[in-house]
Parts: C-alpha cells; structure tokens; sequence
DNA sequence: CCGTAATATAAACTTATCCTTATATAAGTA
DNA sequence: TACTTATATAAGGATAAGTTTATATTACGG
C-alpha cells in the first residue's frame, strides 16, 4: 500500500499532475495542455495515480474530470506517521523482523 | 527533491530498510540478517536512501553504522504539505503551468 | 447514422531498476 | 604481513517503467 502510493508520487509526470489536481478539477485533455504532454502519456500516468488512490474520475460528457482524492491522500499520509512512529513489534508484517532483530547479537557481527 | 524521496520510499526492500533503521541504528550485516536480504543488495539499496537523504551513516571500526535521519525526513514530509497546500500561482516551479492553466479555456475541450 | 472530440489501450522501443555473482577495498586480528 | 570481517563496487542479466506511434472506444453534434 505505501510502496503503490510512494511510486505513483515518486515520479516527475505523476507528482505535477497530482500538484496540479491538487489545484483544480481538470480533465484529460487540459492536463495534456497544461502540461505540455502527450494523450497517452497523461492517460497512462493517470490510470497508475487511480491505482494508487490518489486520483479519481467523473464523466462528464465526453470528458473525464479527474481528481485529487485529498482525504484518501491524508489518510495515508497520517497511516505512513503512524508506520514509522510505532515500536516495530506491534506491527504485524514485521513479526520474523523483529526477531531476528532481538537475537541479532548472537549470530551476525560480534 | 520530492521525487527522489519518494522514488526511495516507493520499493519493499528499502521502506523495509528505513522501518528498521526508525527502530535502531544498525549495520550492513545486521539488517542483512534482519530482513534476510544479500549484502549487495543491502549496499545498493542503503546507497540510494542515503542519496535521498533518508539515511546516514557512521563509521565503527569495520563496521557502518547506518541511521534513520529523522529530522530529514520529518522535514521533506512537512515540506510536501505546504507544497500540495499552497495556491499554485505561489510555486515558482508551476509558473508556466498556472500561466496554461489561466488561459485554458479559451485553447481546449471548450 | 456519420463525423468528430475526448480518452483509452496496445505494440514497440528505450531506458532504468533490481538482483545476482564476482571482485575490490578497508579495517581489525593473529 | 597474512587472514578475516565488513562493506562497496562493477558487470551482467532480467524485469519493469516510461515514452511514442498507431489504433480503438465512447459520447456527443449534426
């Protein structure tokens, strides 16, 4: 979840067009203008930003008004502080880690 | 600068690297053993964190002591904020971008 | 229904990223 | 000085990511 966040962010393309949904409503064709970037270009970065929960779309006609989904955006945000404030073993994933962390002393680099 | 911060956040093996270092400081074989992952690869991963300024390191003996660097991080994340929040016309950056977006209405999808 | 505008998707190419294996460096230790 | 431990770096290969060009879809306007 953090890493699909962290890479659509961690990209040129995406992070303008996340700074510039940030701003406004806009749809395919007036990213591309704005831009200065070709169609599929957007197209293809936008659907990546709509995995990663950043972005979502509206019809509109023929239009597509994309989004910044500023609440899902803060959640993780808030859910990433969280992640790397608390103690390592009250988090689930890191279970084996903090093991091995705890006998660390015994096996590697005396 | 976002972009490369977010680029070394946005892979399992480094935010899994980063997650430890929050934890304690430990050394190239430490987390080796930790997270189960060969030393070069530790090595390189290390390499880019440090290049986005999420970890630094100090020698001991034959060993590298590597750190989460808080402050920096606490730093980019606050930085962000203020860049996703601030009005667009007020980032030096998107000054072309504001500019297009103005005068949009009048150029596409009219 | 035909044409056009807005967008999506696919294929092909290029480049970057990640990983492995092998080797180099650098600091202790015998 | 030779050996070992800890780490870095380089080279190679595999996979993924970003870009372009071309084509498909979908909705509206005549």
């Amino acid at each position: 979840m953090f890493e699909t966040f962290f890479k659509a962010l961690g990209e040129p393309t995406r992070l303008r067009i996340v700074r510039m949904l940030a701003e406004q409503e806009l749809c395919v064709c007036e990213l591309e203008e704005i831009l200065q970037v070709s169609q599929p270009r957007i197209s293809q970065h936008l659907k990546i930003l709509k995995q990663a929960g950043l972005v979502s779309e509206r019809r509109e006609g023929q239009k597509r008004m994309c989004k910044f989904n500023q609440g899902y955006y803060y959640d993780v945000m808030a859910k990433f502080g969280q992640f790397m404030q608390i103690p390592l073993n009250e988090i689930p994933e890191f279970k084996e880690e903090y093991r091995r962390m705890c006998d660390i002393t015994s096996s590697c680099c005396k």
